[in-house]
DNA sequence: TCCTTTATTGACCAATTGGTCAGGATCACG
DNA sequence: CGTGATCCTGACCAATTGGTCAATAAAGGA
């Protein structure tokens, strides 16, 4: 492998490669980086170990790629944050999609949370650069609008990151919230209407 | 070490303990239960890999020692809530608690949020359990004043949720926090007044 | 001081794990 | 077909790591 890196994907290659990315996903999710071992990813994609390390590099190349592939999966919603919509809906819409997202992805959202809870080492450069630029133009559209009047004043930046932990939250620390909760309870139905009628409140003019 | 189980400890076992709990918190929370080795906590603590594991049975032994140690400091706040008090003042007294806890005792948040990532395999019957009825405790006494009009109807429990995402957000999430604001921010000192205008706006009647 | 208990460690072990490699199987294409 | 490129694997290796143990050193009490 990694003769030509421009070289176009055979089927088999596309095919397999998705198959580690998607048993890697798993493996990583449950128990991180240094947790999740070669095997592990090889025997939920469903190859041997050798042939994982044939289309990648290293079990390092494999995270890598996750999580640059994933992040812009995870920050496609706040780009769709539209200057020229209603805010107050718009905001609600971002609140909603990322609510979703911890529902439908929650191995990205751990994936994500170990990698900066272990201090970020492969996306430092990203954090400081294409993310801080995509949140400070989300902020500046969320300043713009309480400049005028038509959203409530409140720091735009924790506003943003509020939004990340709440809903975040219910992906990260599911079993606390259902051991918690106990049997009987669906946080994600339950969590909807909370957050939404938290946001309305606190941003109401 | 571990020949009667109630023997009081002598003072270089006290001292010694200390220290590899002490260096075994720096280790675990930076690189999670698996990532952290025995060789890491005995340096962080100044002793030999043997005689730490003199004191302590295992590594696992350690990790759920400190664990359990910790539970009670971090559930502390919460059990303080005074169903006798100003209800809006209690409310805003345990978020700023909790807080405070984050800025102080980041390695503690992480320790757990490692720990419930990882599904909570030490602390299963303590979520669902010793947790889950402090938790119910402290929702009836938040529902008590909601029903008599003191505080804005809101999910109980769900409040709780959003208050432990909020602020342990910027203990697990440092990194990323910082690297989004950029230099020359203190995340807890803008985070304070944020999250108290969230509260103070939700749960107003 | 003497002697029992406690504390400490160097050396070692078995298991795990990331990664390699030579050689064989399979595929794609002329 | 045939043949070169691609794909796959069993066997293996070196490094790491949790844990053991016999032997030694240090405390501590009578």
């Amino acid at each position: 492998m990694a003769d030509q890196p421009d070289a176009p994907l055979t089927r088999i290659q596309q095919k397999n490669r998705d198959l580690i990315l998607e048993g890697a996903l798993t493996a990583f999710s449950i128990n991180g980086f240094r947790g999740a071992t070669v095997d592990q990813i090889a025997e939920a994609a469903g190859l041997s170990k050798p042939n994982v390390l044939y289309y990648f590099a290293s079990k390092d190349d494999i995270h890598k790629t996750l999580l640059t592939t994933l992040l812009d999966m995870w920050l496609a919603p706040m780009i769709r944050i539209d200057a020229d919509g209603e805010p107050l809906a718009e905001v609600m819409g971002y609140v909603r999609a990322k609510l979703e997202m911890s529902r439908r992805f929650p191995r990205e959202s751990r994936l994500f949370a170990y990698e900066i809870l272990q201090g970020a080492p492969h996306l430092t450069e990203i954090l400081g650069g294409s993310l801080r630029g995509i949140v400070d133009t989300a902020a500046a559209i969320l300043g713009g609008w309480m400049d005028q009047g038509r959203l409530a004043r409140v720091d735009p930046h924790h506003l943003i990151f509020s939004i990340w932990a709440l809903t975040q939250h219910y992906a990260d620390f599911d079993v606390q919230v259902r051991a918690v909760l106990g049997p009987g309870h669906d946080p994600f139905v339950e969590a909807e209407p909370f957050i939404e009628n938290l946001y309305r409140k606190m941003l109401a003019v």
